[in-house]
DNA sequence: ATGCGACTAATTGTTAACAATTTTGACTTG
DNA sequence: CAAGTCAAAATTGTTAACAATTAGTCGCAT
C-alpha cells in the first residue's frame, strides 16, 4: 500500500509511460491529468518532477511537461554507462556475494533454462528474465549508489525502449549461456573475469544498437 | 536570473547545504524555511524534492526532511562509481575531443601550474582546480547521461564532503602531474591509457579514504 | 515508579483559489 | 495576402487555507 497520494500517482504514471499506454511525445496537461487521476495538482506536480528526474518526462518552465520521445542515440549512451557500471557491479559482487546469493542466482538461471526448453522461441518473457539476472547481480554489489542508479534511474528507460521497439533478443539461448558463464565466474569469486564477460555481454547489445542507428541514418530498411 | 521561485530556492539551499551553512543532520521544517526564504511551501517542497533526488536531503513521509549526515563509507561508494565512470569519460573524450577542448584543458593546467609556483602550499584553491579538470574532461565525453550523472548528481556530494572535512590533498603538485599525464594521453587520442591513468588517479584517493575509514574503526587518531 | 493510552500540539500532505506567463487567434496594416 | 500586434484564453507557478498524520505530554492504572 502506498503511503502518499503523490507516490501512488507516480507509480501509476511510471507504468503508463514505460508500457506506452501514454504515448511518447504526449503532452501532459496538469489540470486534465489531475482530474483523470482524481487528485489535486500538487501531488501530480510532485509525481511529474520525479518522472522528470528519471528522464521519462521533460518539463519546460511555464510551458508544460511531455513524455520523452524515444531516441536510439540516447539509448546507446545508456548502454555505454551500463557497460562500465555493470562491470563494476560484477567486481564488487564477486567480493560481497553470499552463498545464498549464489544459490538464488543459480536457481534463477535454472528456471530460465527450463522455460526455454519448454517454450522454444518465445522470447518475450526472456526479456524480463534478462533484466532479472542483471538486477540480482547489481544487488549483490552492496553499493547503494550503484544499485539506485542502475535499478532505479536507468532501468525504467531500458524497459521503455523494449516496450516501444518490441525489440527482443534474437537468440535467448545465447544470452542464457553468457549469463551462466558470468555466474560461474562469480561463484569462483573471479571478479576480473565476471566483469569482462559482463562488459562483453552488454557491449554486444550496444553494438547491435549502433548498427541499427547507422542503418537508420542511411535510410536502410531495418 | 532564475526563472521560477522553486529554482531560486533550490540553488540557495544547495549552496547552503554543500558549504555547511546548514549543518548536516539539521531538520528542515517546511513552515520555518518557507518564512525565512519568503515563499510559500509549494516551491519549497519542490526544491526539497530536488535536493532529495541528489541525496543531499532525506525525506520521510509525514515526518519531515533533514540534511544528510556525512558518512565516509558512502563516499567510498561514490568514489568507486567515479573510478568507473571517469575512466569511461576518458575513453569517450579521447574519441570526441576537439582541438579547442585540448587547448582549453592545456591552458587550464597551465594556470594551475602557475598558481602552484606562486602560492606554494596553499592547497585550498587546488581542490576547485582539481574538480575543474575532471569536470572539463567529462564534458568532452559528449555523453549527456554521463555528464549529468557526474557533474550534477555525484559532484555536489563530493564538494560537500570537502567542505566538511576540510580534507585537502596533501601534495597538489603530484595531482597536477597526474592531470598532465592524463591530458597528454588524451591529446594523443590514446583512450586506453588516459582511462587507466584516470582510474589510478581516483583509485588513489579512494584508498586514502578507505584507510581513513579503517583507522577510524580501530579508534586510531587521524 | 513505570508502562500504557488518550489527548493536544506540531508538522506534513492535499486542495482550491489566485497570479503570472505563454500561446492562440482575430484583427489591423503594409 | 502576408506579417505584425494586441487581446483573450489556456496553462503553469504560487499562495494560503484545510485535512490527515505523527510526535509529545499528561494522566491513570498497575
Amino acid at each position: 500500500m502506498e503511503i502518499t497520494r503523490s507516490d501512488k500517482i507516480y507509480k501509476h504514471l511510471l507504468e503508463a509511460i514505460v508500457s506506452g499506454t501514454i504515448a511518447p511525445g504526449s503532452r501532459l496537461r496538469e489540470t486534465d491529468l489531475a482530474q483523470d487521476l482524481d487528485c489535486g495538482r500538487g501531488p501530480l506536480r510532485e509525481a511529474l518532477q520525479r518522472l522528470e528526474s528519471r528522464k521519462l518526462v521533460k518539463k519546460v518552465p511555464h510551458v508544460g511537461a511531455q513524455v520523452v520521445s524515444f531516441d536510439i542515440a540516447e539509448l546507446i549512451e545508456i548502454y555505454q554507462l551500463r557497460e562500465s557500471l555493470e562491470a563494476l557491479a560484477c567486481e564488487l559482487a564477486a567480493q560481497h556475494m553470499t552463498q545464498d546469493d549464489m544459490e538464488h542466482l543459480q536457481s534463477l538461471l535454472q528456471r530460465h533454462r527450463q522455460f526455454l526448453t519448454e517454450h522454444d522461441g518465445e522470447a518475450y518473457i526472456d526479456q524480463d528474465a534478462d533484466l532479472d539476472f542483471h538486477f540480482q547481480i547489481i544487488q549483490c554489489s552492496r553499493n547503494s549508489w550503484l544499485i539506485q542508479l542502475l535499478c532505479d534511474e536507468l532501468y525504467h528507460r531500458v524497459r521503455m525502449y523494449r516496450f516501444q521497439t518490441a525489440q527482443y533478443r534474437s537468440r535467448p539461448s545465447k544470452a542464457l549461456q553468457e549469463h551462466q558463464h558470468i555466474l560461474d565466474a562469480l561463484v569462483n569469486r573471479d571478479g576480473e573475469l565476471a566483469s569482462m564477460l559482463m562488459k562483453r555481454h552488454i557491449s554486444a547489445a550496444r553494438r547491435a544498437l549502433e548498427s541499427r542507428l547507422t542503418s537508420a541514418l542511411t535510410g536502410e530498411k531495418v
